[in-house]
RNA sequence: GUCCCCAUCGUCUAGAGGCCCAGGACAUCACCCUUUCACGGUGAAGACACGGGUUCGAAUCCCGUUGGGGACGCCA
């Protein structure tokens, strides 16, 4: 049997981090079993649903690349669909109207808390009389639950989870204006869409002993289930989207490319021996549920920015360049696009980040005159400027403006004049980048051409002071 | 309160009874490389939550304790 597995966010945010996860678990669950991955929103809350957020939502899993195959699903469209199971399950007498006040349930769970009993529906309308039923309350309809023997998950991560049905009581499967519940439309949508394993928070694991129920009265095959553990903050405390979880947007602004976080959020709770740096092929051939861990993870950006630097290193040029122009406001300006490009080698080496590469790469941009900060303008004394005076004649009867060629003249200036290397390499540094630390200078010398170099000496050479 | 799940270095993990006085990665520290800062390289420090069992032998199995997490809606 094809696999086929889905992704049911319900937008009403952003795709934050721990849904990109279980989005990527299913998406590698699908691919591994050259099954289907779909895509299912879940759109009932009326209230809260945004079309921004399903916008969002798509987007993210455009970024991450993770595709999904046919149509998507909305479930508030399915509505009608759902009704018509519920009645079909009241038909049956698998289900019932139950008349109960809101009033009546508070009183019910107060109850059961005080006396130390689970927090349940008594299901007092279960066997009633629908003629007893009081006037002008609109009823919900609920399921008819087993009362006695237990409930059993043979879940592929969790493993043998059971509980007694005791503890379960009468779900509502349509609420007293008609409309389905989410417990009861996932049953209904998974069932029509064919879905074959469920992989997603472990926060549904006790919601699956419900749902199983309506499997069992619908007399439908469950999928197979899979729940996999949340993701922590890093102080351990629950990453959810009140405690400021981020929306995977907000790591593309932050800089982070789509493959780290990829990387970063399938190793987060699953492994594979001692990898580290895994490619999708790899993940896809690789990735199985067994691996998955069953403990909660924390989020650790050091690590997500350890694995951001890596695949930035192996990160094409031209791409970077295109990236770093446009979030420094240049995008389209060949020239200097060519020119980022051509310092790419050495600006990607000292980055992490989109972010940070690209204001490491600003010096690039700027346009002359440039503005020291205070570190370079301390560099750039009187002495210096002489220095750098007596080495712009040197290089600028440079017969190379390569790199190695110009490192050649500069140690040569600096073994001439008996100083170090670095008293001369340092003013130059302040010069070109109007900073103290910057990419290896006789690089940036030959990316910035020599004109533009020598101009930039002159500009600090009259502004030393 | 009731039920369910979890527990290896600071963090992510390897480990499915002897290969483990516990391996890798990130982070930390030191050294090397070096014109700066990085990258890279080498090395150091760092964990089986606790208590009982079972066994010739336990990080691995069982029980309990403690500590985390989740669920208990006419939200999803």
């Amino acid at each position: 049997m094809t696999v086929v597995t889905r992704f049911a966010p319900s937008p009403t945010g952003f795709l934050h981090i721990g849904g990109a996860r279980t989005a990527l678990f299913n998406w590698l669950y699908a691919r591994h079993h050259g099954g289907v991955f779909r895509l299912r929103i879940e759109d009932t809350d009326r209230q809260r649903s945004t079309k921004e957020a399903i916008e969002a939502i798509i987007d993210g899993l455009k970024w991450l690349g993770l595709n999904w195959d046919d149509e998507t699903v909305f479930q508030f469209a399915r509505a009608p669909r759902h009704v018509e199971v519920a009645l079909e399950m009241l038909k049956q007498g698998k289900a019932y109207y139950c008349y109960c006040t809101p009033e009546e349930l508070e009183e019910m769970r107060t109850a059961a808390r005080a006396a130390g009993k689970p927090v349940r529906y008594d299901g007092r309308w279960r066997d009633r009389d629908p003629k007893d039923a009081p006037a002008g309350i609109k009823p919900v309809v609920r399921l008819k639950a087993p009362t006695s023997g237990e409930t059993v998950v043979h879940d592929k991560v969790q493993g043998e989870v059971r509980v007694a049905n005791e503890q379960l009581d009468d779900m509502v499967l349509l609420r007293s204006d008609g409309t389905p519940t989410y417990m009861h439309s996932v049953v209904v949508d998974d069932h029509d869409m064919g879905i074959t394993d469920v992989i997603r928070g472990d926060d549904h694991l006790t919601n699956t002993f419900r749902q199983l129920q309506i499997y069992e009265a619908m007399g439908w095959k469950a999928p197979s289930f899979a729940h996999i553990p949340l993701i922590h903050g890093p102080d351990g405390a629950k990453l959810s989207k009140r405690h400021g979880a981020l929306g995977v947007e907000a790591y593309r602004e932050m800089g982070y490319l789509p493959e780290a976080l990829r990387n970063y959020l399938l190793r987060l709770g699953w492994g594979h021996g001692d990898d580290e740096i895994i490619s999708t092929e790899q993940a896809i051939a690789w990735f199985d549920l067994d691996g998955v861990g069953r403990a909660p993870s924390r989020f650790d950006f050091a690590k997500l920015d350890n694995l951001n630097g890596h695949y930035l290193r192996e990160t094409d040029d031209a791409r970077l360049a295109r990236e770093v122009a446009a979030r420094l406001g240049v995008a389209g300006d060949v020239a200097i696009e060519q020119r980022l490009s051509a310092g790419m080698t050495g600006l990607k080496a000292r980055a992490k980040t989109l972010k940070e590469l690209s204001e490491n790469a600003r010096f690039y941009v700027l346009k002359r005159p440039l503005s020291p900060d205070d570190k370079a303008r301390a560099l750039l004394s009187v002495d210096a400027a002489a220095v750098l005076k007596e080495l712009r004649g040197r290089l600028a009867a440079a017969p190379s403006w390569l790199s190695p060629d110009l490192e050649s003249q500069a140690r040569a200036f600096a073994e001439a004049k008996s100083i170090k290397l670095g008293q001369v390499a340092q003013p130059v540094r302040a010069a070109l980048t109007g900073a103290t630390t910057s990419p290896p200078i006789f690089e940036v010398m030959q990316v910035l051409g020599r004109e533009e170099t020598l101009g930039r000496i002159d500009d600090a050479i009259a502004g030393a002071a």
